[in-house]
DNA sequence: ATTTAAAATCGCAATATTACGATTATATAA
DNA sequence: TTATATAATCGTAATATTGCGATTTTAAAT
């Protein structure tokens, strides 16, 4: 065991756990937060930025562009990196729609 | 290695990142969904619902009630489970601001 | 062609997560 | 009291994640 049954649940769930799990950490949240304030950005900024070396900020940012949060465009010898807004609007669309449905019932 | 470093990053960050944490599993997501679904309902009930042990499903409700997902009151010899809205609200309000910083932002 | 710069990948150690059988704790029912 | 039902906890195996030093890849600059 260890590893997570996926294909036992819907393409929806395993989309949503997916952009989740590459949020749940706080390095990530971190990056995230700096490309929003710095607008774009290459992994040397990030790193001068973050308490991490290099090759940890590289993975970081490998996972977040899996996930589908940023983009990431070569440009000469660097690598320049933004937030991907559409993803975004996934996971805000799947929240607001659990607000919607859950203001209107009773807990026990 | 291989602990992540909680005490570099802000308070702020730490608590986003639990809470994506906690739903980065599609089962933690199936468990939401049919807790919506139901509006509340007991740890068997699940354990009928998705492919997965009890002691399992014990687990990930513990995981999430921790992250402040959902609530579970004792009811008898049971516990009844259901969906904590102000955490949810939390991640709605973060995701609706970053939208809202992000969409007068162009990328590389 | 050689050097420099940026960032990805490799390899590894430490730690965390996932899953479940077995057991335990707690409360109701007989 | 004893049996039953519900769910938490323990223990453990399999796997995944985190972090980084060392190395490699890629492209620009000299």
């Amino acid at each position: 065991m260890g590893a997570t049954k996926t294909d036992h649940f819907t393409n929806k769930q395993n989309q949503i756990a997916t952009i989740a799990k590459a949020l749940g950490h706080p390095a990530r949240i971190a990056i995230i937060e700096y490309l929003l304030k710095v607008n774009e950005c290459i992994c040397g900024d990030i790193v001068n930025e973050l308490p991490l070396a290099q090759p940890t900020v590289s993975q970081h940012l490998k996972e977040l562009k899996n996930a589908g949060l940023i983009k990431g465009n070569i440009e000469g010898n660097s690598v320049c990196y933004c937030i991907d807004e559409k993803t975004f609007n996934v996971l805000k669309d799947y929240f607001s729609k659990i607000i919607l449905t859950v203001t209107n019932q009773k807990c026990c």
